[in-house]
DNA sequence: TCCTAAGCGAGACGGTACGTCTTGTCTTCCA
DNA sequence: TGGAAGACAAGACGTACCGTCTCGCTTAGGA
């Protein structure tokens, strides 16, 4: 017997998120407390931990909720590749971003946000590379440096108010990786 | 009248560091208090706050003395190249620089190390960019993906137990870097 | 138009108070939370507040209950005493009584239980004494110094296992009360 | 090495102790959390906790230092019996033990004070009873009837806003526990 | 037999206090 | 006299329990 579900509970859930993303933006990650979080919210201390295990649960609900709702409206302009579309998110967000890469931002953040591109390179390599192919560098590695190449040039974007566009910063994202990656699995253009 | 540094100083600073270093691989950076490290250290508390802000004041503080000793003893082996010397370091600490990387690090540590590695690349960009050339991007950005490569291919090393040598490590790297910064800079190689 | 009165609500109440009792005995009145009531109790929390406004009110419920039912059927044997009906219900309900006279028991219940003793006294006193008696102290004062040995001895019994009869017991409280209170007032035996 | 005991702690506890009774006189014992006391004592949180397990730690603290500081100090009466210089106490603090007696009052202190006459009792009585006599019924039974006695007599004595004077109070309950020990123990007066 | 109001289960929530933990300051004592 | 011991304030933590509320389901009793 499927209970429907409370629509109380996202409710709740939002209020929180919005709270804690507001708070950051204003005085960067470390700084914010659950207590903060819960008087912005004005939600109970129990309603907080009855949903969340703590402030980096909350942090990586809201995160991943919002990079899913924004991908999937971003399919609607297909045209895009998944680098503008990265940018375009990180640019519609900068203020909170621009927090969380900082030096008081969140740990958990940049090593999740490393994993995940990380993991989305993997993909695209397993694909890209001929299977009959002895690269002479692992490929994870190769995924690891365009992540961190990509995650750069964010917080460069970020730290400098987005002074390129979302497409100009993809297209020279994509371009770096693409003759970095093809340098070092000896791969020719 | 320029006292003369009290031995004691240096040898409490040490006893601070040396017990944090050892707790950061124990437990992880985050999960360490300073009520944890005096009694490692065997320390009082005021002592500790004599010396050092807080956590993040004696990290610092630490890497950079380790960092710092590390390269002045490193120039007895000219023949390396930064990039290995480098890996040299990191792969020397590799516990301490997992954790320091790890979900549950150091926001502050990992913001800061992007910061000197990209700080080193726009030096080294400056000197590269022919004075007369009007590069098509910025050559900062170009700095920040730069580092951000190293740091990728850095954590993916250790999070894999150092399965190349730290001179492989660093070819790779600079090769990564180079070709890719040619491309988005439009520099002939 | 009267409805009939829901058969379910005896039952609940029942419920509660079986648990309840149960509940005390094994860890003793002030660890017993509502929460722990409904859990063995097998109902709803707001079942509980429907019914009972808070613990002492299911305790004060249950124990007015309990007597009322017990000196009820009392009446069948009537050659008993006050006093001897009284012990055989604490002796009926040891555990229970001995966890509310404890340390961590019930200050309601000891006031609520010394409240009623003493009133008992009280009209048992009105009649005895004359009314042409200038009586040398308040016969208040005798009617709870007599509660007061009547639980005195209720305590020692239930702490000691019930080594006497009820109806020792019930006897020598009265000889103990009757020759005090007679010094007290004054009067000849 | 037996360190100075520091002068701070004394203070902190009377702090405490004064803020606790003076919050159970305006509010009743059960009322009172630990939240009121340190902030009426001004005193931090881990203060108390440092110095006491909780409410009935620092009750128990309190009332035994007032009591023994009160009876050190009727020594220099010694024409006192024991039960005038106790209802001297009782009287002293009036407004305490009326609410710590009351339905919302502490069943630890009850049972805690029960105890305590019960063993002074006992104590009195085995020197008073002949070795060689037989006696009737437990000796410590009629130690716990005799304080309930006095009991019941102080919360009447409490309640009724000490119509008698503590010596008039002190002659009545030893006159009532003498005849009624005397005729349950079967001593002839 | 149906229908309707009460009883009830489930559980989200605000609120309050709990007892613990950590930080950074300050005082006290001792070597 | 300088440093260790440690008391303390401040405040967040995560948990427990309380009492209220809303929402539906079930069921007893009257029509």
């Amino acid at each position: 017997m499927m209970r429907k579900p409370d629509r109380r509970v996202q409710r709740t859930r939002r209020l929180l998120w919005d709270a804690f993303r507001a708070l950051i933006e204003e005085k960067g990650y470390d700084a914010v407390s659950v207590q903060d979080i819960i008087v912005r919210a004005d939600v109970a201390r129990t309603t907080f931990y009855l949903h969340f295990r703590d402030k980096d649960d909350l942090l990586t609900y809201g995160l991943r909720a919002q990079y899913e709702l924004f991908f999937a409206a971003a399919e609607d302009s297909p045209q895009r590749t998944i680098s503008a579309t990265e940018f375009h998110h990180f640019g519609e967000y900068a203020a909170l971003y621009r927090r969380l890469f900082s030096e008081s931002g969140s740990a958990t953040f940049m090593a999740w946000l490393r994993g995940v591109f990380a993991e989305n390179y993997r993909q695209q390599l397993s694909v890209l590379i001929p299977a009959d192919a002895a690269p002479s560098i692992p490929p994870d590695m190769c995924a690891f440096q365009l992540a961190g190449t990509k995650i750069g040039a964010i917080v460069w974007w970020l730290n400098n108010d987005l002074p390129l566009s979302p497409e100009a910063m993809a297209q020279i994202v994509d371009q770096f990786g693409l003759h970095g990656a093809a340098a070092v699995l000896g791969i020719k253009l």
